[in-house]
Order: structure tokens, then C-alpha cells, then sequence
DNA sequence: TGTACATCAGTGAACGCGCGTTCACTGATGTAC
DNA sequence: TGTACATCAGTGAACGCGCGTTCACTGATGTAC
């Protein structure tokens, strides 16, 4: 049984075309069709990133976007949730840039180089908030094991799902910096792994609430962040000579 | 010129019945009319705790929540973004509530009510992510001055938006628990403001890695809270006696 | 005390919209024979 | 070297859905005269 209307000559509303107005990318070389995948990518990033949330990931949008028919998406992500997983990662890496990047500049003091890479995890955030929202953000539930075709084989937790592998490599530079502070005597810290959580937590609490509320009256001078670094890792009043 | 569909015989769609196998509220009494605005914000309330998510907060899903027709809810609010207001202003005072229960219990000592109510915090957070997460995740913008007229009249910020205002009370609170722990000589900080914003700052980071990474090797024994905001309130080592 | 009327607290049907998803298809590019 | 065919990289139209919003309405309850 078909539905009557849809041989009917009424015609009232009709979908739009799919990118009106938009540049049509020309189409793929044959063999490089993962291309669009990358596209995809990117173009969810911009669509987070200009729209301000997540929620202006759509199958459509991100289509529009990149200037491909929706459909054309299926052949590279069975479903949002596996392009949000994606853009995660992708985030991700571009986090531990940053980073590698903020300490790369400070030097070989051990403190000076956690201190670094900490303001650069919170200047990373306050520059793309949107981009770093998807990071803690998106609900990973619901996906089946096939998100493992669409980035890296990262571990995956006791409840099944991806979440926080997602973030290890960027924690690991976090201990790491810890573990060189306290092997060089400059940090009393006896729990490497549980002062850097101690840290990592206000590291994100300072971007999600200076993102949330910018109009509370935040500390002015902008060694906020160095402060308390210092007193989560423990780190001694006087360098010992 | 009408829509031609308007009038037409054809009728293959059509919505279904707003409230469909639930039960139906009876209408308030004469008077009673405002008894509906509190039912709205529970029922958002009661969809975002059920559906983990404030996406699933619309009007539609509301009315049929506490069994109205989508229509009604225009009477009480003027659109979505203001539902969301009333709701954050209602979570609010839980977690102000929160916070005093549990410092109520804590006794006399300054320190162990500082503590206490952290750690009341984030158990409140822990009890109802999505609940929390209305907190600090609504984006505020877009609203007109009307919000003024569904909750109490709270400062704005300079950026126009009443974002941070809602959060002053339990703020004041962290303010005063970190005051007295100076003015009784436990605590070194010399600028309250500024160590409680570190202190909140750790605390929401808490909640909000906590539940966005449960699979994340979290430390075990749990007085994680309770080290971190000894160190950011500068409490002393042993207490002078 | 009766009754016309105003007000209150909503309802029900319909609109157009963007969305996810399906289906059959298209046109260029390689490849076997 | 020519040509039939397979494959790749997508397209275009259509579907049903839930949504915000509008419109005209309804039925109970108070109130003026």
C-alpha cells in the first residue's frame, strides 16, 4: 500500500535542494573518496564552530556545509554520533598541540614547563570554546563497537565505552610534567596520578566556567592558573640551590 | 491568498493528539491559572533528568509531560530559552540547599564546614548530572528583558546577561566558608575571593569530568575533594591550639 | 434572586520547517578480454 | 587498439516525523445590574 499523495499531481511543499547556493566541490578523483571523510570532519568543526554548540551538527548541515548531498555522508559515517566521535578526536590532537606547543616555548625548568603547558590547555579552551565543549560534552552512549572504523583503536573503559581514551594522551603530558617536578626535588607531591587528576579537574573547571559565566568577576591578574598549578602540585615556596 | 491545502479534502497527515495515553491534568481553578508555570518548570525538569539531556526539553515534549496542550505553556512563558531560565533558577536553589544541609551537619569547626559543603557540592552534582548540567551549560543569549518576569530580578552582567548571577548564592556561601576558616586563623589565603573561585573552579571541573569520564581511573580513597580544597584554601597543616 | 456578560484557563486542528533516511539513479574512470 | 563491463563517488526526489507557532474556539466561573 502505497501512500496516495505520493503519486499525487498536489505538490505543495517539497524539500529544497540540498546545497542552493553553495559551491559544489567538485567530486573525488576515483580512489580518493576517503577524502570526503576528512571533509566531514572538518565541516562539522566549522558548523561547532560557528554556530557555537554541537547541536548544529546535523546530517544536513554538515552536507550543506561541505557542499554535498546528505546522502553522500552514509558512504563515510553510518550516523552523527560517529562524525561527533571523530571530531573528538580529532580535537583531541589538536589539544595535545597545543599543548607540546606551550611548553616547546618555556624552556627546561621542570615547574615552568608544567605551569606552560597547563595555561596552554586553558588558552586552548578559552580560544575555541565550542570546539573544546565537544571534547567533555557529547554523550558517547548509544554507539555499537563500529566508531573503531572511524578513528584510531583507542582503549575503551569499563563501561564500554571510548570516553576517556580519548583524552590519555593529553593526561599523559600532564604526569608527565608532574613526574619531572617531583623527580627533580621541586614538587612534594606523593601521588602523581592523583594530584594531576586534582589538576587536570581545575584546568577544565576554569575553561567551562569562564566560557559559562563571563560575567563573574574572575581574578585579574592571570597568574590564576599558575597559582593554583602550584598548590595542586605541590610545588616548594623556594627552588632548593 | 490561503494555503490551497487549507480547505482541501485531502487529509493524510495530520498531527497526532497532543497528549495521547496520558493521563490529563485537570484545568486549575478560577484564579489558580499560575499553578501551571511551577508545572511546566517541573516537567522540564522531570524530562531532562529522564532523558539525561536539556535537548529534550521542548515545548511540545513538556506540555505532553504534564499532560497540556503545547499551546498552553505561550500563557505562562514566551518561548523555550526562558522555560530553561526558570529551571536553572529552580537548581539553583537546590544546590544552595544542598550545600547548607550538608554544612549543617558538619559542626563547628570552620575547616570541616568549608569541606563539607564541597564536598556537598559536588555529591548534589554527582546525584543529577543532567540536572547539574543546566547550570552552566545553557547558553543564555538571545533573550530579551522578558525573562525578568518568570524569576526573581537578578543582576545582570556586563555583558547583558544574567548568566553568573544565579550562581551568587551558592558562590556567597564558598565566600564566607572560606572566610571563616582565615578569620579563625586555619587558613593562610589572603585573597578569599580569589581562592574560592579556585576552589569552585576544581569543583565543578569535579562533576563535570566525573560524569562526562566515568571510565576514568578516578582516585579511590575519597577524600580527592577534601585534599584539593585544603590545599586551594591554604588551610594549615595542623590546626594552632 | 435571576441573568447577561466578561474573564479565565485552557483546547484542537492546522501550517510550514528542517531533519534522518530510503530509493533508484548517474556519470566518470578504470580494467578484462 | 577497441569495447563491454564493473566500480567508484556520489546525486535528487521523496517519505514521515517532531517541532514551534497560529488561529479560532470552548466551557467553567465569577460579577454587574
Amino acid at each position: 500500500m502505497r501512500n496516495p499523495r505520493a503519486d499525487s499531481v498536489i505538490q505543495v511543499k517539497g524539500d529544497r535542494q540540498p546545497s542552493e547556493g553553495r559551491p559544489k566541490r567538485q567530486r573525488n578523483a576515483r580512489g580518493q573518496g576517503a577524502r570526503l571523510t576528512e571533509d566531514i570532519v572538518s565541516g562539522a568543526l566549522a558548523l561547532i564552530e560557528r554556530e557555537g554548540t554541537d547541536e548544529a551538527v546535523t546530517l544536513r548541515a554538515v552536507a550543506r556545509e561541505i557542499g554535498i548531498a546528505a546522502p553522500s555522508i552514509y558512504a563515510h559515517f553510518p550516523d552523527r554520533a560517529t562524525i561527533m566521535l571523530a571530531v573528538v578526536a580529532r580535537v583531541f590532537d589538536e589539544l595535545t598541540q597545543a599543548i607540546l606547543q606551550a611548553r616547546a616555548v618555556a624552556g627546561d625548568d621542570p615547574v615552568e614547563r608544567l605551569v606552560a603547558g597547563c595555561e596552554g590547555y586553558v588558552a586552548f579552551g578559552l580560544r575555541g570554546p565550542a570546539r573544546y565543549r565537544v571534547l567533555f560534552s557529547e554523550r558517547r552512549l548509544g554507539l555499537d563497537d563500529s566508531w573503531r572504523d572511524y578513528c584510531e583503536p583507542f582503549e575503551i573503559g569499563p563501561d564500554g565505552s571510548p570516553v576517556l581514551a580519548f583524552g590519555a594522551e593529553s593526561f599523559a603530558l600532564l604526569v608527565q610534567a608532574l613526574s619531572e617536578c617531583i623527580a627533580s626535588g621541586r614538587s612534594r607531591s606523593t601521588d602523581a596520578m592523583a594530584d594531576s587528576t586534582a589538576i587536570w579537574v581545575a584546568l577544565h573547571g576554569t575553561v567551562s566556567l569562564k566560557t559559562a559565566a563571563p560575567g563573574f568577576p574572575w581574578p585579574e591578574p592571570d597568574d590564576f592558573v599558575r597559582q593554583f598549578v602550584l598548590r595542586l602540585a605541590r610545588i616548594m615556596p623556594e627552588p632548593p640551590t
